[in-house]
DNA sequence: CCACAGGATGTAAGGGCTTACAATCGGCCT
DNA sequence: AGGCCGATTGTAAGCCCTTACATCCTGTGG
């Protein structure tokens, strides 16, 4: 089934079938309703690589994430569909599970398919990658990318901001002994979360203790973290989680130690999934505002966009502290 | 940059381009090399909708499911997705989140992409979309899906059987008081889950009393279905979940309301997705070994798969109950 | 030294669609 | 009725690749 068979059927040459599905102007009610019914009978499907490789254009957008698994990536990626699917565009994701190789080849591949835009949350981004996706002349947008100096529309959380407010939160409820547990990211040199600890712990008076543990990105990372952290022989009397997705396996491993959570260790993640509220104990935790990134993702990369403002604006977000039950005043 | 400018730039034809492209044989290395270095010169990278219009096959899978924030369809999605990339193709997933109409347009995305296979997962599909898909010409994997004339490889789970060794086990332990909470599925008649739970209790003997609760297929899906129950009247002293994603919720639910699990009441889930090790208490579930689901479906549905037998076969798979924290002796 | 078998390339015809531009059409005016 | 104009529709040139088929080498055997 081609166009050709429609046009044949509806007795009006390929141009004016082309017309009515791309709902061009100018095409008398009664040429499109014939067009139409020739369309259903022959239960005629547009060749979608046919369309764009004519029509030069796609209307799908490509999200890099580095953890699809994880809760947060996933409500982003639920966001971005929902404001597109409005606008009549599809979402492909990739997964790097922090695998610059992937990176990489996702990039590739999305590039090859000449997708409409492309949304990047990958933290193990350098620049030089960044830069590539630049000058692919795609339109991009980027979470919490490195600067780069001719950059795109850039969205940034000020996790600055939000780890002072998690530090200081539990040095007000006595902690001085902190632990922070993260996630293995291959080339940002640290991880903006926990660069942000370090730096915010180390300025802290009177001085704080701190550890730093790293390990996968999931709830089991966050159960070997932590093994290793008290293996050690350091005992904290709170645990900064790089995100709730591992804190979920930090608050587990506490527990089967017999360590009471927050009777003994408090635990703050980062994030805000669904999930957080929903284990024993809640998570205390720093929201981010995942929907709305999806979303502006949406309208900075689609030009259809009702929020689409053209200028490369950046937007900062400010994570914002929920304290639940996982965390309480230090152990004397 | 298209073809044209790399034969013209390696001084061949676009011919002997596509052809050490598509690494053919009969090249000759000197002239093979001339070219990779033109390709890399001029930073070219295929166009894939040329290629695959111009080929007539595309190398990307489509994976369809109900909901990819379930963790189950997840792992099924990262199975394949391993499974397909060490055969050189890729896997576009779409979420239709139980709703009939996303489906169909789902379908209809994939067919107009001209996917080399799709695999579906959606327990709302009904024969007429299967048959559609069936009579589309693209290869067809289904898992679970309800049984057509002709139909294409299913690979299907013993729930049956699954649902028999949960019950029993309860029996067991002195349960006589039941609920079953599950999801709202669309057009399935009922969740084969929910309805072999009906099924077994109902011809139990001595008789076992019971109560079906639904909502969505989430956390809070689980806690509203389980207040609802609770606020019901009926005091169930096991509730068997349609699946460990919304278990999370319905023992959140419990404690909330002042109940022990398992002391007061037990609670097991279904597909033993990894989650279910972290929650406190431990779920007690049925496990479906999703891994080997994603890599046979990619079995099915690439000729070049080290598994593929070419013959449709079916293939059945049989829960195995998990003992975990989450369930215990009957309170009296 | 010549004819030949292959191997190595080039030629060109699509694949299914969009779209600039040309050709028609109908209706209005005077 | 003749002429003009905008609304419709058709024509055909691509978009960028793959591939069947034709052509041109090369080395080999005789």
């Amino acid at each position: 089934m081609t166009l050709d068979d429609v046009a044949r059927r509806a007795g009006v040459s390929t141009a004016t079938v082309s017309r009515v599905l791309n709902d061009a102007p100018s095409v008398r009610p009664a040429t499109r309703s014939r067009v139409l019914k020739a369309v259903t009978d022959l239960n005629y499907l547009p060749n979608e690589h046919a369309r764009t490789l004519a029509g030069g254009r796609s209307r799908v957008l490509g999200l890099l994430v580095s953890n699809i698994e994880n809760p947060f990536f996933l409500d982003i990626y639920h966001a971005l569909e929902d404001a597109a699917r409005t606008l009549a565009h599809e979402v492909v994701v990739a997964s790097t599970g922090y695998v610059p190789e992937h990176l990489a080849s996702s990039i590739q591949h999305m590039r090859a398919r000449r997708l409409a835009g492309i949304a990047v949350i990958v933290s193990e981004i350098d620049a030089d990658l960044a830069g590539q996706l630049v000058h692919s002349g795609m339109p991009t947008v980027f979470y919490d990318a490195p600067r780069l100096d001719r950059m795109p529309p850039n969205i940034a959380a000020d996790y600055r901001t939000g780890m002072h407010r998690c530090v200081e939160y539990l040095r007000g409820l006595g902690h001085r002994r902190l632990a922070f547990v993260g996630h293995h990211t291959s080339l940002y040199p640290l991880n903006a979360r926990q660069a942000h600890f370090v730096e915010i712990v180390a300025k802290a008076r009177p001085a704080l203790e701190y550890r730093i543990e790293t390990s996968d990105d999931s709830p089991e990372g966050g159960r070997l973290a932590t093994r290793a952290l008290l293996a050690s022989g350091f005992r904290p009397t709170a645990i900064v989680c790089v995100n709730d997705f591992m804190a979920i396996g930090v608050v587990r491993e506490l527990l089967d130690q017999g360590l009471g959570v927050p009777r003994d260790v408090s635990v703050t993640g980062f994030d805000n999934i669904g999930l957080s509220s929903y284990t024993s104990p809640r998570l205390t935790t720093l929201d981010i505002p995942r929907a709305r990134i999806g979303t502006t993702m949406c309208d900075l990369l689609v030009p259809e966009a009702p929020g689409h403002t053209g200028r490369p604006t950046d937007i900062v977000i400010t994570p914002e502290l929920i304290v639940r039950e996982s965390t309480g005043v230090a152990r004397s």
